[in-house]
RNA sequence: GUGGGCGUAGCCCAGUGGUUUAAGGCGCCAGGUUGUGGCCCUGGAGAUCGAGGGUUCAAAUCCCUCCGCUCACCCCA
């Protein structure tokens, strides 16, 4: 027998409704803040991820689908969203366009890694990116519009957390009064955080271990080492986020997992305890289009994992709407009804009524049983009596009352039938 | 990659060595009306008890190995 996968899953026909419902929420408010649609391939040449992402990070060290197709080309399954965007960005000259130039996707992506609750070797996310402006105002609106999204959706107990970890100018400044100060702690850290040290000291600041929390809640503050213009950046993005109404806390302890990110990082965390601690996560990164060649462009984004919205809706208890089944149901009785009710059936789809015939020669009994199950609001009753005088039963399927409408007469009848 | 929990029908699960030809519930199919659903009643289909090996007169039940699922760590969405 064939499984899927391991960490990739089917969304079956009774999840669809989650997906969607937050698919339809994230489109409307792409549509109110100037978002338009790229779709790019779910391949890429594997070296755009090893530029961007960044070489020590955990992502493209031991979690990338990476393989030679048979024309010998070295691919990656697609890792995260922004590098291809920013790709597509260059490929396609769009810096000639209206700048900024707003970009939204929806795509699966691959990460080899263990899967558990809400984390999957293929999963989806949901995602923008604004290329081409430099304005903290465009951060404030890239955050905004994640909010209103999860708002829309009605989750609630989102918390959005805030840091600026600086740019290519005052960041090595930080991380060399970082690194001072922890050589002096080291033995007090855990074993992992050591080769952070090594290899990406901004990420000791994100340990969990409880051993290396005093260390890192005592580390010097990015925040506290921003050049002028970063700072300039990071005080007014938070006075944007003001006028917006929106509460976030700045955490002075957020990096995140991709090298790519410049001043502006933040991640929108459910409350609820453990688990997976981040539904979507953004910030700006305005090295990386001249990283891959173009010009230097700032950008700032944002991406939700899907399957952890669904996670977090569930665990609220919100109920999207329900898609709908077609409301009549056509049941017949012997060869002769058969043909008429397949006439019949396509005679009120092409009218705009959803129908579904009985099928299989069962029972009436069974068939009835059928329009039950598929929540018919209406079955139509078709067999040699009704033949013989050219009409058709309806029968109400809320009370169970039926009365016979000539043939003819039948769609313009259930038509009004449905409005009422 | 590391650690914990778990694997009995589509789903939830009883059964911890011998009346088990593996029970029950949900769901599915059919019948209870000569052409009538939802409730109820009856019947039916559906399980190589995750796989392989071992112990035993006897294994779903004990032992070993493997596989899978799941949760957590690392890291992230």
């Amino acid at each position: 027998m064939f499984k899927a996968p391991r960490g990739a899953a089917d969304v079956l026909p009774s999840e669809q409704r989650y997906w969607r419902y937050i698919e339809s929420n994230a489109v409307a408010q792409c549509s109110l803040y100037g978002y338009h649609r790229i779709d790019t391939p779910i391949f890429e040449d594997a070296g755009l991820f090893v530029r961007t992402i960044g070489q020590g990070t955990d992502i493209v060290e031991k979690e990338t689908y990476t393989f030679q197709d048979r024309g010998e080309s070295l691919l990656t399954l697609r890792p995260e969203g922004t590098a291809p965007v920013c790709r597509a960005y260059i490929e396609h000259g769009m810096h000639n366009q209206p700048q900024p130039v707003k970009l939204y996707y929806f795509s699966s992506i691959f990460r080899y890694e263990r899967p558990q609750s809400g984390r999957y070797r293929e999963h989806h996310q949901f995602g923008y990116e604004a290329i081409g402006e430099a304005d903290p105002a465009l951060d404030a609106e890239v955050i905004d519009m994640a909010w209103q999204l999860y708002g829309s959706l009605g989750l609630t107990g989102l918390s959005l957390v805030l840091n600026s970890i600086g740019c290519r100018e005052c960041r090595p400044r930080y991380l060399e009064t970082l690194k001072r100060y922890y050589s002096e702690h080291l033995p007090q850290v855990c074993p992992d955080c050591r080769v952070r040290y090594e290899k990406n000291p901004l990420r000791l600041l994100d340990c969990k271990q409880e051993s290396c929390q005093p260390v890192a809640g005592a580390a010097p503050r990015t925040a506290d080492y921003l050049c002028a213009e970063c700072s300039n950046h990071f005080a007014s993005l938070q006075k944007y986020l003001g006028a917006l109404g929106i509460a976030l806390q700045v955490n002075h302890r957020l990096v995140r997992g991709l090298d790519y990110y410049t001043r502006t990082v933040f991640e929108v965390q459910p409350q609820e305890e453990g688990a997976q601690s981040t539904i979507g996560g953004g910030g700006r990164y305005d090295g990386l289009i001249q990283e891959l060649g173009g010009q230097p462009t700032p950008a700032v984004g944002f991406a939700t994992g899907i399957e952890r919205i669904v996670l977090n809706l569930k665990r609220q208890n919100v109920e999207p709407p329900r898609t709908p089944s077609p409301s009549v149901f056509i049941a017949s009785l012997g060869e002769a009804a058969r043909s008429e009710s397949v006439g019949i059936a396509g005679a009120l789809r092409k009218s705009g009524i959803g129908a579904l015939q009985g099928l299989g020669g069962k029972s009436l009994k069974a068939q009835l049983r059928q329009a039950d199950a598929w929540g018919a609001s209406f079955t139509i009753i078709l067999g040699d009596d009704e033949l013989r005088q050219g009409v058709v039963l309806i029968r109400d399927m809320k009370g169970g009352e039926q009365r016979s409408v000539p043939k003819d007469k039948l769609v313009a009848e259930l038509g009004q039938l449905k409005m009422a």
